[in-house]
DNA sequence: TCAAAAGTGTTATCCTTACACCCATGT
DNA sequence: ACATGGGTGTAAGGATAACACTTTTGA
């Protein structure tokens, strides 16, 4: 970094030096289908949608928006900035070049009817199994992911180094009868990164170490990245009215409550979800009722739009205690 | 937006089209000197310390972290990223060059025997006037920030706009006895750029238009990143124990108590903030006393290093009452 | 009649905020 | 003595989580 009065000098010199970046937005688009949080995939690859960001877009945001709009046909309710990162290089013909990939959050609803051959949906607990708490403690976590994260706690050298692993372990993952906390999704991919139980991770279990933990690969740091997305998304239900942006125009109080358990991976509390959406003005009646799937028939709630403009900023609450 | 199969074609293809885009690294460094938040800025320019990412840097974080330590000689405590703007365009010989700015919040502490022409510390709230409620409500937004913004509110044509402009001018600064909320201080500018009260949104007022609001101007958008840096910030002390990078090595519970009011804005209940900062083991004493300013002598503290490894995740809580 | 879901009422607990008050030191 | 800052005890209020129980439908 240089300070400003060299800056422009060195930026027209910048083709002479080959030196250039180029920007990739990645997205992270997520639906909710049937009780399932899913997520946008580009063809059979295990990729997030990605591709270089044009210069005849206005912004980041309208580019990623009108992408996304033209290949799924469905409107992007909310989008918003995950990260940046730049730490890879990519080898062009005769240029080192930079890559800055600026990743996206977005909200929609899955189109049913389409059938793309070039994207399609998959649940995101495909690729962190040990995420869905919703039916108790997976067995995957109790059975895999403990034993091999303590072992790699326990075969650190210097005992700082060990008891630094544990604390981190246990605290992200929940061990030592600590709750575990949903929103560490990060953490707990980073954990498993370093620790080499992931496959991005190939350091050594192809050649000799332990083999990777179950979860779906994707290419890249793609995985990490819908980490990210996953982890900000279940922070943000607690206090945005954005869980609205995956329900369709109408829905009844338990629909709505299975897409937060979806996303948050855990169960909620029923009789206090009700209240506290109600309490909020956060829907109202259509005046119309369900009667889908057994039992009394439920009221049929839509979102009121005018909260968008008095909550933006203020706020919703969402009780998530053990169901 | 493409798919990722015709990404490479694409990216080989950038230098005949003299499509490219060049990265910027902004950095928003923080401090705290006599209870007084201050942000560093280059020359007389009211600019943040910015320039071009290089690419001998092996990552975005250690590119800034290089450049302020050298510029700074002292160690930059934390480091986050803000946001990515790529809303720019600057213009070069021949080309018209897209700009990505990454903006990053840094804290550190001020060297005080340095005298640098390159660059200074100015406190915040010379840019941002009304965001230092310490002393209670300032006078620049009871007697001039309020009206205004009454006033345009009110010159809306349609009743929907004006409905709508007057709750979020109300919610952003707490009219209408809602409580000030200090973490709002990116909507606040917002609210104040598209009321063209603020130089940056120079529409009108130099010709014929209002004049803007008292609040010293930056360069570009400057003053905009500052405000993102400045939110972060007032949020983050409430769950992570980011302010000890502020701090010198040893301090009272009243200088701890000080410099977060200075950050926040606002006063905090003194017996309840030494509970909580003791009760979570944030700190240790020294077994030193300080008897400088009058009244009992204090004891000193040192922040317990150990809980950078327990806390990265767990959280820090904050009293922010009234003082 | 039972299962399944929709709802209501109330209590226990904890956290936040505030109030009241005493202690130690320098001038 | 009094001003200034250090420091402790405790109670009021609100939010959250939990428990117990009633209602309405379809099979």
């Amino acid at each position: 970094m240089q300070d400003k009065t060299t800056l422009a000098k060195k930026q027209s010199g910048r083709s002479d030096r080959s030196q250039a970046v180029s920007a990739d937005l990645i997205a992270v688009i997520i639906a909710v289908t049937n009780g399932e949080p899913r997520v946008l995939t580009i063809g059979q690859t295990n990729a997030l949608p990605s591709g270089p960001f044009e210069l005849d877009h206005r912004s980041l945001q309208s580019g990623l928006r009108a992408w996304v709009e033209r290949h799924t046909s469905h409107p992007l309710g909310y989008v918003e900035q995950l990260y940046t990162f730049a730490d890879r290089d990519r080898i062009d013909d005769e240029h080192v070049q930079r890559v800055i990939s600026i990743s996206y959050l977005g909200l929609t609803r899955e189109e049913q009817t389409e059938r793309s051959p070039t994207h399609g949906w998959r649940g995101w607990y495909d690729y962190f199994p040990w995420e869905d708490h919703r039916a108790g403690v997976p067995s995957i976590l109790l059975d895999i992911l403990t034993p091999r994260l303590q072992a790699w706690a326990d075969e650190a050298d210097e005992p700082d180094m060990r008891h630094d692993r544990r604390q981190r372990v246990a605290i992200a993952f929940g061990f030592d009868d600590r709750d575990w906390n949903e929103e560490l999704v990060l953490q707990r991919y980073e954990l498993l990164y370093e620790a080499a139980l992931v496959a991005e991770a190939k350091r050594n279990w192809h050649t000799g170490g332990v083999p990777p933990v179950p979860g779906r690969l994707m290419i890249a740091d793609h995985r990490r990245i819908l980490a990210t997305g996953i982890a900000r998304l279940r922070t943000k239900i607690k206090y945005r009215p954005v869980v609205f942006e995956l329900m369709p125009p109408t829905f009844t109080l338990l629909q709505l409550q299975r897409t937060v358990e979806a996303l948050a991976g855990r169960l909620v509390h029923k009789p206090n979800f009700r209240r506290l959406i109600e309490e909020q003005n956060l829907v109202e009646e259509t005046g119309e009722t369900m009667s889908d799937t057994g039992g009394r028939p439920a009221k049929r709630f839509r979102f009121r739009q005018t909260v968008l403009a008095e909550r933006t900023v203020a706020g919703t609450k969402l009780p998530l205690s053990r169901g």
